[in-house]
DNA sequence: AGCACGCCGACT
DNA sequence: GTCGGCGTGCTC
């Protein structure tokens, strides 16, 4: 900021973002000596509150001073460069408006951690203390303590006095001002760091290693290790190669000792020196590919970069197997040839699959990867090397649209029907198609959307033309699409050919596979053994103490489980409520499929895959790649399994519960059925192979099973567009939840009336559904009642229905009777 | 969201 | 009489 070279007396105030839920900004005061430094997108550390040290975002920089009170200065600045980009912030602003949340939340999930600094108290002697008197015998014995330490965080200040409870004396000694508490501040970013050994240059020359080598006939070890040394680094390379040294800890293992290696570097020989490394291991060396497309990919990718032309999204609308990652590929490699940034998201699944590893053989280290299992160190470094134009291009997660770049080219939405890109929990409940759209348009990018069953809201927006469509119907190379049958369960009950859940013509292929080598996938939306235990005396069923829900029963775990709220409890040995040892459980989950079928076909390979078993970080590829090497039979899974893998060898796809998914009580039910079923029925017969899908349905009549058999998107699309249509649902309308939330069930639903009213007053009633008790009516021990706005997109201002929303939620918070009510607002909830 | 301040019950 | 329960209100 050079002005203040001409005007020295003025003032600066930074207005900063803080990672708080409070709808606004700070002003602290900017200390002389960073005002010509601090740029808007800067961290800076500041005191908020009494005791509080946070890390904030600079917003705004200006010379109003604040009126009503006396502003603090920033203690700390910790860029120079902006970290947050002009383009992010305005990003973050949207978001906070657009999903009605505060702009210190969309910070808060957006920017790692590990750019966070984190403070922690410490305790320090008062130097200038000299009133012993006063002291107890305690605080004497501390005293003593503390003056052998620079100083003491809270926990060593602990262990130290060895009480639990150091609260009182401490406030007492502070009181006394025998001692100075302060926050101390670091930053918890750690480079990783490498530990390597290069030769001493004096030994760079031919000569001069030849006589090492000699000097060291008789110490067999150490010679053993300078010869490891130069096959690592070759002799005539030397000189050049030398000052880069090799890995020290190469020596550790195998023949050469460690001891021997530690000897030649006391003894001036070797030299030990570290460097900053990349948690990012280039093991994939780029090999420059040319992607070959087929003719029909061919053509799709012309048709795209045709709609470009004159319009910014395009939806690309390719069935299961057709090929679309040999387009985005050859997109980016245009795009970034182009010399703008690519970002590619994709859910979180389907990135931990091959997609991945071959993007990553294409693009080299060019290419960033942003995932939610990745450290935060790692979050860090990819943030850092995009700022640093290191990472042009970048696959990640939803959470990836925070990432700073600023000179997009394209954008693309990898299966954008995905529900995962909307997070619910905490806010901001974004949904990172959206955003990424949003971000793409404000950045003059194209927008490509990835779907085999896109979402009613994209393939709308392609019908009426304001998206660009592009359709590709061929699968890729030979692969046909699977025979898709339906399985009538009444008629195998009444024949009485059911072998526990698995109809008969289920079990029949199930072995005819086991007996030719070739694998099944049998998908079952529903975790755990059986959706819950019931008494046959009494009719008695577990459900959470916290929860109007069942417990699933957990045989792998031995507890019955809330899905709810994550609780857990015991299986009960007998009735709770009348003795009785007659428990059953009822309904099944992935866990009781897959028990089943270690029953029936004992010899055959069984893996389940659900969140159960891939809770750490590498459980999902562990069981995949045991698949993919044809080490598992059968693979149970849930929706996960649904995602972008394809095997030769999976002939078969068995699927339960189809009806439970087509009836959920919501009007996406359909949708999702549709988009579950066919994704999971694409994993059937990829290449050469035709497969067989068998889906189990207790009515073969369902129009929508038949669009699922017979693989009519479009006859899908046009009966479920008319629903929507018809009762003023997405895509004609924006959709906003509101659950109102209290211990009392009475203060909650006279709370969420309270809020319909009014919403209904202004609004009218066609826009607002509800208060209804929740779906589940108490969750963690809150009763909770739903509101549903309809706000048509054309004849609406939107915007101010929101700013009407808020203000009657603060209205709602800020009254006596309604004390303690909670409101969470999801816009665009799916 | 944190965190301190503040006003009522069970303990040395 | 004190510790400490969590209700309420503020944070530049």
């Amino acid at each position: 900021m050079s002005e203040s070279l001409f005007s020295v007396e003025t003032t600066f105030f930074a207005d900063v973002i803080l990672p708080v839920p409070i709808p606004r900004m700070f002003t602290y005061r900017v200390p002389r000596n960073f005002v010509d430094e601090i740029k808007i997108g800067a961290r800076v550390i500041v005191q908020f509150g009494k005791n509080r040290v946070v890390t904030a975002v600079v917003g705004r920089i200006h010379q109003t001073p604040p009126e009503k009170y006396q502003a603090k200065y920033i203690l700390e600045l910790l860029d120079n460069e902006p970290l947050i980009t002009q383009q992010q912030l305005w990003l973050f602003d949207w978001i906070a408006d657009y999903y009605m949340c505060c702009v210190g939340e969309v910070m808060n999930v957006a920017v790692p951690s590990g750019l966070k600094v984190t403070s922690q108290s410490r305790i320090q002697i008062n130097p200038d203390f000299d009133h012993a008197e006063l002291l107890d015998e305690q605080e004497i014995g501390f005293l003593d303590i503390l003056k052998n330490h620079a100083s003491l965080t809270y926990d060593d200040a602990i262990k130290f006095v060895g009480e639990t409870n150091i609260n009182a004396m401490i406030k007492s000694l502070i009181g006394k001002h025998a001692i100075i508490m302060y926050e101390e501040v670091k930053e918890k970013y750690k480079p990783k760091i490498a530990k390597k050994v290069r030769l001493k240059r004096v030994y760079e020359g031919t000569e001069e290693v030849a006589n090492l080598i000699d000097s060291l006939a008789k110490s067999a070890k150490q010679q053993m290790v300078v010869l490891e040394y130069l096959r690592q680094i070759p002799m005539h390379q030397l000189s050049e190669r030398n000052q880069l040294g090799v890995d020290k800890a190469l020596f550790t293992k195998g023949e050469t000792s460690d001891s021997a290696l530690n000897t030649l570097i006391e003894r001036g020989v070797l030299e030990q020196f570290e460097v900053i490394v990349s948690r990012f291991s280039d093991d994939l060396p780029p090999e420059p590919v040319k992607i070959e497309l087929t003719e029909a990919q061919q053509q799709a990718s012309d048709e795209i970069l045709t709609h470009f032309g004159e319009k910014d999204v395009v939806l690309l609308h390719g069935i299961t197997g057709s090929g679309k990652t040999e387009i985005y590929i050859d997109l980016i490699q245009k795009v970034l040839e182009g010399g703008s940034q690519v970002l590619f998201l994709l859910p979180e699944i389907a990135l931990t699959t091959q997609i991945v590893v071959r993007m990553k053989r294409v693009f080299g280290d060019k290419m960033g990867v942003y995932h939610s299992k990745f450290s935060d160190n790692e979050r860090v470094e990819v943030w850092r090397g995009v700022l640093e134009g290191r990472y042009q291009f970048v696959v990640g997660v939803r959470s990836a649209v925070f990432l700073p770049m600023d000179n997009l080219g394209l954008v693309i939405i990898d299966e954008e029907h995905e529900g995962s890109y909307k997070q619910y929990d905490p806010a901001p409940r974004y949904h990172a198609r959206d955003v990424g759209i949003m971000l793409g348009l404000k950045q003059g990018a194209k927008i490509l959307l990835g779907s085999a069953t896109p979402s009613l809201e994209s393939y709308y927006q392609a019908s009426t033309g304001k998206y660009g469509l592009v359709s590709l119907n061929q699968r890729y190379g030979n692969a046909q699409l699977p025979d898709i049958h339906l399985i009538d369960l009444k008629a195998e009950r009444k024949s009485k050919t059911m072998k526990n859940d698995f109809s008969g013509t289920l079990c029949q292929h199930i072995e005819h596979n086991l007996e030719n080598g070739e694998q099944t996938i049998i998908f079952q939306n529903r975790r755990g053994y059986s959706p819950y235990l019931n008494c046959q005396e009494c009719n008695w069923i577990g459900e959470c103490e916290q929860c109007a829900v069942s417990l699933t029963y957990h045989l792998d775990s031995k507890e019955l489980r809330c899905h709810y709220c994550g609780h857990k409890e015991e299986i009960p040995r007998a009735c709770p409520a009348c003795g009785s040892g007659k428990i059953k459980t009822v309904g099944f989950g992935t866990e009781k499929l897959e028990d089943d079928l270690r029953i029936m076909y004992p010899t055959a390979r069984v893996q389940r895959m659900d969140l159960d078993t891939t809770r750490t970080k590498n459980a999902y590829q562990t069981i995949l790649g045991e698949f993919e090497q044809g080490n598992t039979d059968i693979l149970v899974g849930t929706q996960m399994i649904s995602k972008g893998l394809d095997f030769d060898r999976v002939s078969l796809v068995g699927i339960f519960d189809a009806d439970r998914m087509i009836h959920f009580p919501d009007f996406r039910a359909a949708e999702r059925a549709f988009q579950m079923l066919t994704q999971v029925s694409g994993r059937a017969g990829r290449r050469e192979k035709k497969g067989l899908v068998l889906i189990q349905t207790n009515n073969t009549n369902q129009s929508l099973l038949h669009k699922v058999v017979s693989n009519d998107y479009m006859g899908y699309y046009n009966e479920e567009i008319k629903e929507r249509e018809g009762y003023f649902y997405p895509p004609f309308t924006r959709v906003i939840s509101i659950t109102v939330k209290h211990e009392e069930q009475d203060k909650a639903e006279k709370a969420a009336h309270w809020l319909a009213d009014k919403l209904l007053e202004k609004l009218g009633k066609a826009r607002v559904l509800g208060p209804e008790k929740g779906m589940v009516e108490r969750v963690r021990n809150k009763f909770l009642f739903d509101i549903l706005l309809k706000l048509e997109k054309d004849k609406l201002n939107i915007k101010a229905a929101k700013i009407f929303l808020q203000e009657q939620i603060d209205a709602v918070m800020t009254q006596r009777e309604f004390r303690g009510v909670f409101v969470v607002v999801d816009v665009d909830a799916v």
